[in-house]
DNA sequence: ATCTCACATTAGAACCGTTCCAAATCGAGA
DNA sequence: TCTCGATTTGGAACGGTTCTAATGTGAGAT
């Protein structure tokens, strides 16, 4: 697994490392879409003596090389998302927890149509509560 | 029109004064959405000895009176929108400027069917370049 | 008209997330 | 084993925002 992290890494233009590695195996498996701050808290406990500097500076490193996503969705600090494919958002307004949305479980008609703009990108950004899970 | 102002203050239970008569003006009537920091010089020009406190106080107490909504939308800072009706936005990636895009000129299917999720709010966040305006 | 008190304003300090910096360390290839 | 470029590091710096404590102001009571 350690060499499947590995071999992603270097297959983006990352030259792995011992701090790569660490920050690798928490943030490109999470759906929790973390702030660099819980990044480094989470990376620490496996890894206590990595720097707040590494983490920012391999989070830009990830988000350059295509591993991950910057998303400004809430205010204060930006959150990572290692899906990089379409998809949208939702953010649950009681806890700040900040959902996965499939892209194709939404419909967005007419954006091609827009006067004026040219659309390279877009997704729908939803906000509410999550529905408690019913009991199984 | 100074009249009017001070009567959508009230109206809304802001208790108008010139600081805030000032910010006001420029803020509910802009479609730039401006940072904070961006009112502060925009008001100052006008109303030189105000201070930033007195800026982010105000823009915080519009907030809550309802006159304004934050829109996280950019990395870095909030911007402030005096439109609070249902609308989404378009970002120009090349200079940055925020655009309103009329609910209507986009249609969103099937947010009402999402499994797992209570929708109180959403939006479209588009990214792409401003056609240029042909000429006229 | 005056007083008073709650509220508004202010400058600057504090705070938080992020980037910058310069020094120390590491490790891949010679 | 050596060398040199890349990585990591702690701490300083920075930008945006909030906090604090002191001062100023105006609306309503008298």
């Amino acid at each position: 697994m350690a060499q499947k992290l590995m071999a992603l890494l270097s297959g983006h233009g990352v030259q792995p490392s011992a701090q790569r590695a660490a920050v690798a195996k928490y943030v490109l498996a999470t759906d929790e879409h973390p702030t660099a701050d819980r990044v480094f808290s989470v990376v620490r406990e496996s890894f206590p003596w990595i720097s707040r500097a590494t983490v920012y500076n391999t989070l830009n490193l990830f988000v350059e090389k295509g591993l991950l996503r910057q998303q400004a969705l809430t205010q204060g600090s930006v959150v990572y998302d290692p899906n990089t494919a379409r998809h949208h958002h939702f953010i649950d307004e009681t806890t700040g927890a900040i959902h996965d949305v499939p892209w194709e479980s939404v419909e967005v008609c007419n954006i091609e149509a827009l006067e004026g703009f040219d659309v390279t990108d877009y997704q729908v950004v939803m906000r509410g509560r999550k529905r408690r899970r019913r009991r199984s």
